[in-house]
DNA sequence: TTGGTCTAATCAAACGTTTGCGTGGTTTTT
DNA sequence: AAAAACCACGCAAACGTTTGATTAGACCAA
């Protein structure tokens, strides 16, 4: 009933030539004679015989395997990108691996561990929130296994990444609102300690500056993107003396929680806001965004893809450069307004 | 530089013994003394000696791999569902490779196959809308390849199955709404071609009946779940004779649909609503539905991953009984009404 | 002494596939 | 007719690890 699967070597015997000659014959080695070749294949396909993986990739001492390490994976940005890798990979016949650090460093490093005693060819990572030291990394390319950053990046160059500039974006949502008209906006900001705040800062003031606007500091709050903490940061915006008409918020999440506010307070028509887009559905809420930042992730997934497919069959010799590919992010109007 | 990872052989070859008691001292076999073992060990870590995953999935045909094929991974349901299932893998050291069929019946076909042709040691399944056929999954059984599916399953019950009984769940949204006073509750369910529609048909009606209600057929209205089906659903629902004054939807995007249009008529008002859940921030829209069904695709995940390795290690005689396992569904009350 | 039990290790096969090299036999070239 | 070229295939090693069978020596009992 549950029959061992054929091998080469069945086929072999049955057919009374060597294995090697099964292997050649099945994969068109021109030193196989068109007829033995055909026997061969015939024969294979009314065997129902599968080539046995786990001995190819020993044998190639590749596993054809790539790794994915990402924080989050019920978070839509991270499923969208690893929808978009898994998809680019299964066309080049990859498979993918994939887990979750649930934004712990620690288990992060257990992860690389385990990816690279798994061997894979490959690994794309978007890296915890907690991860500020990255030997284990290092480490890797001693292996030769490349590794491709995408979306949450270490803060170096030298590293292949692909990442959306959230500078060039927080430009472009400040530029948008004030052709708007406003003249004070105010940004609801993450942790100093998080790269992504930032990036937001310096954008702001450099659509601020940029248009010889006078940057208020007071303006920018940074929170913990907690609930309580954008109730805060809301609090200290309508009560400032120049009160701001617009809100930046860090991202969707700190936007819901400030419309929710602000519509208690039912002042929420005293403010245009821009977000960050995370969830895909927030242009369906009341009071949503005008406008929110759009980082491609099936994009970026697809690019870090490639690269890393890149990496793995460049000759050695020319891993010397770095990819450093930016997505540029798009300002996307929401019509409903 | 890139140094060639460490072997057992080198190992046995430094300390001048066998390989096979470089193995045995690894896994610290009786048959090898304290005092090798511990040189053996020593010397391994020293070298940075990492198993060769490949050869020992090879030597032992097992893969260690469970793969999980689904429709989309970036539905929230599905990435919750496969984020439980990686979490619960990851404690019993196994990898997890996952494909998505895109609710394509021939992809599905493709990914069977090839998740077959990984050998991997079992697979979690939840089929694609497209699927009607089951043979892709019945030859895996004479390969002894477990197969577990979850959310999406088959209309039989010959097969391992985790799932939410949406019938007991429809039933609980449709008392929900008769205690709070509804008398004519209309539902917009999906095709008469899936399963999903006719539980909720069911669930509805039962409810209904034991209520001692009259059943009115057309307040069941079978829509296409896209924005146009669901905008006719509702014309013909505010048009009848007996106008309902709550309604069942599908799911939460029907239910999104269904609040955008009854706002634009301003008769948003009118109307109780209740969902299944399949959008984590619903009850942050206004006019949101007043209860979901939440059906758990954690726990799903979870419990399907520890079927499955139980069929994995299960002695074959054993394999005669069919997990069907129902994860009841909860009615989530939105305390935000 | 013979036989038996234990300990600590070795040997060799096995898993399935690929691949460099070798080798008869036939055909073509000079 | 000898040399060269080519065709179609076989041989055997290799990849790294595990494991059943075997062994050499030490110790003990009768």
């Amino acid at each position: 009933m549950q029959s061992k699967p054929t091998t080469i070597k069945e086929i072999a015997k049955i057919l009374n030539i060597s294995p090697s000659s099964v292997s050649r014959g099945l994969h068109d080695h021109p030193s196989i004679g068109a007829v033995t070749r055909e026997k061969i294949k015939q024969l294979a396909k009314s065997l129902n015989y599968e080539p046995n993986n786990t001995a190819i990739l020993f044998q190639k001492g590749k596993t054809y395997t790539i790794g994915v390490i990402l924080p989050e994976l019920s978070e839509h940005f991270f499923s969208t990108a690893i929808s978009a890798i898994e998809d680019e990979l299964l066309k080049k016949n990859y498979t993918v691996i994939f887990a979750q650090s649930h934004d712990s460093y620690e288990q992060e490093v257990r992860l690389v561990e385990k990816m690279k005693n798994q061997r894979v060819d490959g690994l794309l990572v978007s890296i915890s929130k907690d991860t500020s030291k990255f030997d284990h990394f290092e480490k890797l390319s001693s292996f030769n296994i490349p590794v491709v950053f995408f979306d949450r990046i270490p803060p170096f160059k030298n590293v292949h990444y692909v990442a959306c500039s959230i500078e060039n974006a927080t430009i472009k949502a400040v530029n948008f609102l004030l052709k708007k008209g406003h003249r004070t906006i105010a940004m609801i900001n993450g942790p100093t300690t998080l790269f992504a705040s930032n990036e937001r800062k310096d954008g702001y003031m450099q659509a601020i500056t940029f248009n010889r606007l006078k940057y208020d500091p007071s303006l920018i709050i940074n929170c913990d993107l907690t609930e309580q903490g954008t109730i805060d940061a809301a609090n200290q915006f309508i009560n400032h003396k120049r009160k701001p008409t617009a809100i930046v918020a860090f991202n969707d999440y700190v936007a819901l929680f400030l419309i929710k506010y602000l519509k208690k307070l039912n002042v929420i028509q005293d403010f245009d806001l821009v977000s960050y887009a995370n969830l895909p559905i927030i242009s369906y809420i009341d009071n949503s965004p005008i406008a929110s930042v759009e980082q491609y992730p099936y994009l970026q997934g697809q690019k870090a893809a490639n690269i890393l497919l890149d990496l793995i069959n460049a000759p050695k010799a020319e891993n010397q450069a770095y990819y450093n590919t930016i997505v540029e992010s798009d300002l996307v109007i929401n019509e409903e307004k």
